[in-house]
DNA sequence: GCCCAGGTGGGTA
DNA sequence: TACCCACATGGG
């Protein structure tokens, strides 16, 4: 039976908690690493992305320094699991060059930035949108900033909480302004969501039966 | 053989 | 603003 309050969102993120458990996205990986996983996983499987990052390690390229200089076709040839290769070799180009130029190649002087300046600095740099802006600042410079994410979408709209033509703006907006802006919280949350959309959104068909957040969803009250 | 992954940018109306 | 397309691998 679905509830006829909307659920609160700290009340889906306990569900979801409950259900899946801490997540630890991104565990042990320094913050460049995790940059470049952010861009490498741009509608990608993130078991591509870990190829990828093995090859550019092993490659001794996980490093501002020495990916700057490398030939981007180098670089294309060692992400190739990633798909759309050599456009996300022009993007790890695109980062490394605004790093260079902007912050003298450090990340401690790209992270010093209050949130909102490094989101907006990030926004500029090609390849880099909103998402991907939003998992450095949250993932990498350990700032608060919430990702959404297509699976965000999908499960805020069958909860019933929004009508899935919200601008991510305004998705983002709604989970910072509910929510305590807290790292850990918004690291976790976000990779719950994305673990729940994988487990139970990830076709049209519903999967209502034994889902965790069943007792809030809109579309499981509808369709019982 | 088909679908779709932890998106973004560019072009057109 | 709102669509549409390019990008172009690999696992289920």
């Amino acid at each position: 039976m679905g509830s006829r309050m909307p659920p609160d969102l700290l009340a889906i993120y306990k569900g979801l908690l409950a259900a899946y458990g801490q997540q630890h996205w991104w565990p042990g990986s320094g913050p460049f690493e995790i940059i470049v996983g952010a861009i490498l996983t741009q509608q990608v499987a993130w078991k591509s992305v870990e190829k990828a990052l093995a090859a550019l390690k092993a490659a001794d390229l996980l490093n501002p320094e020495t990916l700057l200089c490398a030939p981007l076709d180098e670089v294309a040839a060692l992400i190739r699991p990633t798909i759309y290769y050599n456009e996300k070799a022009k993007k790890l180009r695109s980062f490394l060059s605004f790093l260079q130029e902007r912050h003298h190649g450090e990340l401690s002087d790209l992270f010093a930035l209050p949130v909102a300046a490094m989101r907006e600095e990030l926004l500029s740099v090609h390849g880099i949108g909103e998402e991907t802006a939003d998992s450095i600042v949250l993932y990498a410079a350990e700032k608060p900033s919430f990702v959404i994410d297509a699976y965000t979408r999908r499960i805020m709209q069958r909860l019933g909480l929004i009508s899935g033509k919200e601008s991510y703006a305004a998705l983002r907006a709604l989970f910072m302004e509910k929510i305590p802006r807290d790292v850990k919280l918004y690291n976790d949350y976000h990779a719950l969501l994305v673990r729940h959309g994988k487990d139970r959104c990830r076709s049209r068909a519903p999967l209502c039966s034994g889902c965790p957040l069943s007792d809030m969803c809109a579309y499981a009250a509808t369709t019982k």
